[in-house]
DNA sequence: TACTAATTTTGTCTAATGACAAGTTTTCAA
DNA sequence: TTGAAAACTTGTCATTAGACAAAATTAGTA
């Protein structure tokens, strides 16, 4: 009757990304991973402020000192957790990305799917709305996330220069960022056991509507005086 | 020398409502009010983890004791705070409501500029992000921040009735739905001290024209047959 | 195998937290 | 004005938190 943790060892939300290890053995990588593992199924279970040292090493089954003998800190653990949690996000984005030969629209109507359909997902319902909360007070947090982003928006920014090259980079950019923004919004509503998660077909139904209507119909740049310019002399 | 928690009462973020009193003294009343004033200052200044039963007591400049006096526990604090900060928005949207004679794209227009323009102040940034995390694990909260999207939703909601009178009810719905998530997302990005924090207004203008165009140009719902049956028997 | 570095346990220390109980002071209405 | 209810202070208690320092164990290799 050794083990009392088996609940909590019974909390476990996967999907974090790793670097490659360097240095030590592989039991301590492998125990590394085990702790972030941990550490994220506590924040999307019971949220952040579950989220303490010795919560993370009882859901692992280990001692608060090997735990900190990995972690020294609190604040040594969050960022590694971010970047695990991050990282796996980055490495979906990458396979998004490029498929030439499809049309643009079809191409930003799939992204929009995707994104969506991840936003029904647990994990990004759940570990969303807390990073949130802390790039408000953590700075490094905030760069972190807004760096996410930066790279889910790139594939949206280049669906929209392609659909409207008449457009001054600035305002494509805009663009991309409102729709990037638009569905993170729908978390909130329509995401994991939101209560309008059931109508989420629908809204991506309107989402990817409204979204091709707006790159479609915008209005051109008035500085696409300049850019026709340039590009004619070319 | 006595004013050792003059720094922790300079944080003062106001912007709530307060419901009537009723029995206790005035005293009472006015420092329930402090008291919850000093829970939000924490809340927006440092977040969720920095407002401890001790910390706003400090805030206060009063003692713990008094605090669980009018709170026993935090459990009490909470919810207070949450009814007293999201009353006030409540309060807020009633103003909004009614405008009979103003066109209806003018008035999705002034209310999508006023959301958008609450979504900038430091509060809105730092408190809602917070409730969203709150929400995953608290269906208590979950159903009064939702409550209080229903009431936002409601005045765009008429509008859209009032511009497309042939769609139904449920599609109309989504539509509302959509149009105030999409400018909740705008939070994370050009809020208070978010990157593109700048960019509001040109986000503003595009979400306007986008939300303008979505419900315009929305096809006619299928169960319009039905409907407008109805509408023209009538 | 034997050894060294890496890993893990065990135990301790201080600070902070929520909750409470007993008194003291203040309010305000009869 | 005075007395009871309300508001506030003082002090305590058990729990949890993060951090750390040996000592014991294990892993991988020379």
């Amino acid at each position: 009757m050794p083990d009392s943790s088996n609940q909590l060892r019974a909390i476990t939300v996967a999907d974090l990304a790793f670097p490659p290890r360097e240095g030590g053995y592989a039991k301590g990588h492998e125990t590394r991973e085990q702790i972030l593992h941990a550490a994220l199924g506590l924040l999307v279970e019971e949220g952040y402020r579950a989220m303490s040292m010795r919560r993370v090493a009882a859901a692992c089954g280990m001692k608060l000192g090997n735990l900190t003998y990995h972690f020294p800190t609190r604040e040594d653990l969050i960022p590694a957790l971010l970047d695990a949690v991050i990282s796996s996000y980055e490495i979906e984005f990458e396979r998004i990305v490029h498929r030439p030969g499809v049309q643009p629209e079809v191409r930003l109507a799939d992204i929009c799917e995707l994104i969506l359909e991840d936003i029904r997902s647990k994990k990004t319902t759940r570990v969303f709305p807390e990073l949130w909360a802390l790039t408000n007070h953590d700075p490094f947090v905030l760069e972190r996330v807004q760096e996410l982003y930066a790279r889910a928006r790139a594939p949206i920014n280049e669906i929209v220069a392609e659909m409207r090259p008449d457009l001054p980079v600035t305002e494509r950019e805009t663009m991309a960022l409102f729709i990037s923004a638009s569905m993170e919004g729908l978390t909130v509503f329509a995401g994991y056991e939101k209560p309008f998660e059931q109508r989420m077909p629908e809204l991506v139904a309107i989402a990817i509507r409204s979204f091709l209507g707006l790159v479609r119909n915008h209005p051109p740049g008035l500085s696409a005086v300049q850019d026709g310019d340039n590009a004619s002399l070319a």
